[in-house]
DNA sequence: TGCACAGATTGACAATTATCAAGCCAAAAT
DNA sequence: ATTTTGGCTTGATAATTGTCAATCTGTGCA
């Protein structure tokens, strides 16, 4: 096991503001800030991998980890964790092998939280404790409204329903960025790069243009009126 | 709202044994049966649905139920419920509107305990706030691996190892029966009853035989080989 | 400055999956 | 017993998506 440095005083204020976090004792969150290292990763680096035992609570402070899966030598992007947030919640509650790969995408500062540590602070904070079923809830609910994307929708569909998320999850303005590289978009959306390409140009027509990852919608109306986004699959708060 | 009848001792101690009671303090228990009430309903009727607020915890005592979901006007299956299991545990813990919605198959009996009880008596007793934790743990690993299964597998793949969780859910015997129409199967995997047709023939050479809704594995090693199942999507307990 | 590399794009093609229109079959209703 | 109904199957065809190979493009590095 690598050796971390303590979880920062700067940091602690940032974790503490967590759902999961913000509610429970301040002994007892001062107990699992103990227990807690912080290290920091380079880019590409895998920090778990699916089928291993879990072992500690996984925190983005800086940076984006990617969750992926892996079979019959294919892999999917799961989704995109970015700071600050927890992720394999659910692994470390249940103390079962992990269903997903983590790889830092860029350079990142990563808290790490003994398993134990939280499942025993758990037993002993009833605040902690509603507030990781609500968390555990919450990241049901975000599974299921994809799922449902997944199911429903085109590709075309779900690239537009995307975009209007993503632009929705920054400032709101008509440009914004793709936050990562598009074949992991691609694979996040469950499609190939080079269906990712075509489908960029097939929303040409509903006002999206693209210049490398730099997205502009020129006709919101357009493409919301082509994309139909709903709130219980695309809201990712509700 | 429907009144229906007090939860019978006979089904209490059913219920009592779900992973998510069985621990809980009997007067807490207790206090639960008393709010809950017990209704028939004859199939096809729709249960639930997505958008409404939640209301109630739903046990499924006998009986089938389908969860599924919309949008523009396309619908898809999103799992079967199965005696005795609770459902939308996720939105009556959160009091949020419900991601699907639900509909009985056949003649079912349903228990209904009111949200506002669930969450009350969460607060109150310690285990049954930890068992609902485990029992939401394992719905989001559910849908993760469900997720998995439908963007790394074909088609075929996916039907070859539902075929193989089927069978060993039921006896584990080479014969078995679907438990629900091919219809919902296609919907739930994600096809069309076309496509299912088509890949139950497409595993004929994997020692398949398919004769109404009854199914024989003539070649279990020859299936298992090509289906290549993996514990972390299809083994539904860890 | 220019080379090397990885990601992105494009075109041609193949595989997969969906759609549409019959027809089939068995269970339920008359 | 006959008719009706709904689900299942089949074939023909279309749409979608994936694969492969080649090219383009920008970034980082020598």
């Amino acid at each position: 096991m690598h050796v971390g440095e303590p979880l920062a005083e700067s940091f602690q204020s940032e974790v503490r503001k967590l759902d999961i976090f913000s509610a429970m004792e301040e002994s007892y969150f001062d107990d699992l800030m103990r227990a807690a290292y912080v290290q920091n990763f380079p880019p590409h680096v895998e920090l778990i991998t699916e089928g291993d035992i879990s072992d500690f609570l996984h925190i983005v402070l800086v940076g984006t980890v990617e969750l992926f899966s892996t079979w019959n030598n294919r892999e999917t992007s799961m989704a995109m964790v970015r700071p600050v947030s927890t992720f394999i919640l659910a692994a470390t509650i249940r103390e079962a092998p992990y269903l997903m790969s983590a790889r830092t995408l860029e350079k990142s500062r990563i808290a790490l939280i003994p398993s134990q540590d939280v499942r025993r602070v758990f037993g002993q904070d009833a605040a902690f404790a509603r507030a990781i079923v609500g968390e555990l809830a919450n990241c049901y609910r975000a599974v299921v409204k994809n799922t449902k994307d997944l199911k429903l929708r085109s590709s075309l569909e779900r690239l537009a329903n995307y975009l209007l998320r993503e632009q929705r999850r920054q400032a709101g303005a008509p440009q914004f960025d793709l936050p990562f590289e598009k074949r992991r978009l691609a694979s996040f959306l469950g499609m190939t790069p080079e269906n990712l390409s075509r489908a960029f140009k097939g929303l040409q027509p509903y006002g999206v243009v693209v210049d490398g990852s730099r997205m502009t919608i020129t006709d919101q109306a357009d493409l919301e009126s082509f994309a139909k986004p709903s709130p219980l699959i695309d809201d990712h708060r509700a």
